[in-house]
DNA sequence: GCAACCCCCTTAACGTTGTTAAGTAGCCGA
DNA sequence: TCGGCTACTTAACAACGTTAAGGGGGTTGC
């Protein structure tokens, strides 16, 4: 149609495009092709900007990895001086709410590795208030790393459970397991539990989290 | 060649292949003809047995599961009126450890959903100790899960991060990584302890899990 | 004893995928 | 005007998951 005078492409478009349509199709859809075309490009043009696909995940992860990063710095204007349990709960919060915009955004996230050091800053940033609050570097580290690690699982169960918010795949269905489970009451019933309300349950797993964090505080 | 007599396969003996092969080859080498000619058989055949590569990836996931559930049940005789902190800690260390036996353990696991209720005996026993220890069945089920995602969380990254134990890929370079943030001191240092002893992260990591669940203890 | 049938596998093929090779249109500096 | 660089295209390849069609061998019914 219009041929191009400057270049339609860079690193940054090729991964918005890539993320916008990873809430269309999913993971399994998420072909060079598709993504090309949305760019209006044929697919061999991505290999200008990326060695391979797996280049182009793991930026795509660096990205969300990013927006993580910058909506914690807005939300932690405030704790500058506060609460290290404020900077811990808020981080966490909002790196599964990120994890969660994209359709198999956990699955994508650790399955990468981040394309640069963006993330330093703000992990530096969230240790040295803990250790501000009296954590030594190695407790820091492990609090941190627990809860991260909390999450990431957490969210990974939770998107292979209620797999997208807008599809006619309705997800796990809750009753239906309860009764397969009748001879396991309990099994049964804190299935119930686990798989009905996400939001909830993260929460009570965090707060558990936080208490076993708060216990490495030698003071 | 020598032309079969009964039939050659059943679902058990292609799990069993697909595990095997798993570890030599990892989850992206894993080709269904890879796993037939494991079998002396041609790729088709597997159509017989599952309905399409995510049943038998599910049936993987499953075996694993129950793999993990015999052996937690081993370790368990000694604990049937024990405390509930071994049952708890056991079952965390257990399930690891299965994840760990195959290349992408954590990933097959995770991606998939279990074709059937053999894990609800073991989750059941695991919460009967539980609320016999005074949890209520709400706080059991989230002490539960919550290591439980913990646990999962962590393998994946382990695995992400140091693939497999014998193949040239030797995983990632934690002092690069160090002078990468020579910037950020705090994340740097934070790095070695992250990614350095993982049998002892965990370890640290599962105590402080702990730590939370018992405060769900309301005695 | 033979035909019908079902089980379980084979051969062949299809469409799609990631990826590479080769070519080409537009722009820039000399 | 001429290379040469940038950023794409077209064409093609091997490998993948999957389906269709067929066939051999065992069991069953008469």
């Amino acid at each position: 149609m219009t041929p191009q005078k400057t270049p339609k492409l860079d690193r940054k478009q090729v991964v918005d495009a890539a993320l916008k349509l990873l809430n269309e199709v999913g993971l399994d859809g998420l072909t060079l092709r598709a993504i090309a075309a949305e760019l209006d490009v044929k697919a061999p043009a991505l290999y200008w900007h990326f060695k391979d696909k797996q280049a182009l995940l793991d930026e795509m992860a660096t990205e969300i990895m990013r927006r993580m990063t910058a909506r914690t710095a807005e939300a932690g204007d405030g704790w500058r001086a506060g609460d290290w349990r404020d900077a811990y709960l808020t981080t966490m919060r909002t790196l599964r709410a990120e994890l969660l915009r994209y359709r198999d955004g956990a699955k994508v996230y650790s399955g990468a590795r981040f394309t640069d050091t963006s993330y330093a800053a703000g992990l530096d940033a969230s240790l040295r208030l803990l250790i501000d609050a009296g954590f030594t570097l190695t407790a820091a580290t492990r609090a941190w790393y627990t809860a991260y690690s909390y999450t990431i699982g957490y969210v990974i169960e939770e998107q292979a459970m209620a797999p997208n918010p807008f599809d006619g795949d309705e997800g796990y269905d809750v009753e239906a397991r309860a009764e397969r489970l009748a001879a396991h009451p309990l099994a049964a019933e804190a299935g119930r539990a686990m798989f009905v309300d996400f939001d909830e349950g993260f929460e009570q797993g965090l707060a558990l989290v936080l208490v076993g964090a708060e216990s490495l505080l030698v003071d």
